[in-house]
DNA sequence: TTATTAATTTAGAATAATTCTAAAATGGAA
DNA sequence: TTCCATTTTAGAATTATTCTAAATTAATAA
C-alpha cells in the first residue's frame, strides 16, 4: 500500500477524525464533514475508513451491535462505556491483568482488550441528585 | 415478566443453547434447530432470543460486527478469540485487574470484560507445524 | 503547461442482518 | 371443551454496509 491521494474529501474525513475521542459512527462522520465539505458522499466516507482501517490509522469498534464506531486514537488503551449515556471513553492509563499459568499454557495470549463498565462522571453526579 | 408458553419451538432453540460454547450465531441456532425441528422459522429464533435476553438466560456478544453471537453462560466470564479460526472461547477464572486509584474517582466502575487475544491450543500447533 | 492515466468519487443498486406486521395457530387457564 | 392472550409465521420493511460502473481528478511525465 503505498501512498494515498490527497482529496477534498479524504482530507476533510481524516481532519474530522483528527484528535476525535468520541468513536463515531459512519453516519455522525459522514453528517459532521458533509456539513463543512457538501462534496462529499457516503460512499467516500465508507472508502475512506476502509483505507484508512487498511492502514491502521484508525480501528473498528464493535461495542455497539447496530452501528460500527470507529476509533482514531494511535495508543493502545481501553474503553469505558457509560450505561447511561452510552459514551465511550479512552482509558490509556496501563490496566495489568493477572493471568494462571494453566491459562498462559491453554493459549498463546497475544494480547487483550478491557471494556469497563459504570457510569461517567456527568451521570454520576445526575444520579445522586448532586451538582 | 411471568412465565412463558412452553412450544416445541421454545423449547429446542433453548435446548440447542443449553450447554452450547459455540456462541452460536442466530444462523448457526436457526440451522441447527431446524434440522431437528422444520417447524422453527427464523422468525421465532429471533423472538425466542430477544425473550431469553429480556430474562437475562443468554447475553449478546458484540465480538464479530457482521453477525451477533449469543451466550447461555450464565456465570460471569471473559473471552478469548482465536485470531486464527476465530472461535471464542469461555474464560471463566477470574482475572483480577489493577485499576489506579484516580481511575476509580473519575469513574463508578461496575464492572469489566476481557477479551483476550492470541492463538488457541489446536492452531498454536498448526502454525509451529508440530502435532 | 498539457496530456495521460490510475486512483478516487459518486449515485444508486444489491445484499444481508434484523425488525416489523398482521393473520393463523395454540398452550394453558377456567 | 371453550376461550383468548400469547406465540408463530411468512413475507414485507428497514437499516447498515458493500458493490458497481460511469464520471471525475490528483499526480506524474512529456
Ligand atoms: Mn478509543
Ligand atoms: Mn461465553
Ligand atoms: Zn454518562
Ligand atoms: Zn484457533
Amino acid at each position: 500500500m503505498e501512498n494515498f491521494k490527497q482529496t477534498s474529501q479524504r482530507l476533510a474525513i481524516i481532519d474530522y477524525l483528527k484528535d476525535n475521542k468520541n468513536h463515531p459512527t459512519v453516519e455522525e462522520i459522514f453528517k459532521s464533514v458533509k456539513d463543512k465539505n457538501p462534496h462529499v458522499s457516503l460512499a467516500t466516507v465508507y472508502n475512506t475508513i476502509d483505507m484508512l482501517k487498511k492502514r491502521g490509522i484508525i480501528s473498528e469498534l464493535t461495542i455497539n451491535s447496530t452501528k460500527r464506531r470507529y476509533d482514531p486514537n494511535p495508543n493502545y488503551h481501553h474503553h469505558f462505556i457509560c450505561l447511561s449515556c452510552k459514551n465511550v471513553f479512552d482509558i490509556e492509563e496501563k490496566i495489568n491483568i493477572t493471568l494462571s499459568e494453566e491459562l498462559k499454557n491453554s493459549y498463546k495470549i497475544h494480547g487483550y482488550e478491557i471494556d469497563l463498565y459504570g457510569y461517567c462522571n456527568n451521570c454520576k453526579k445526575e444520579l445522586s441528585g448532586i451538582d
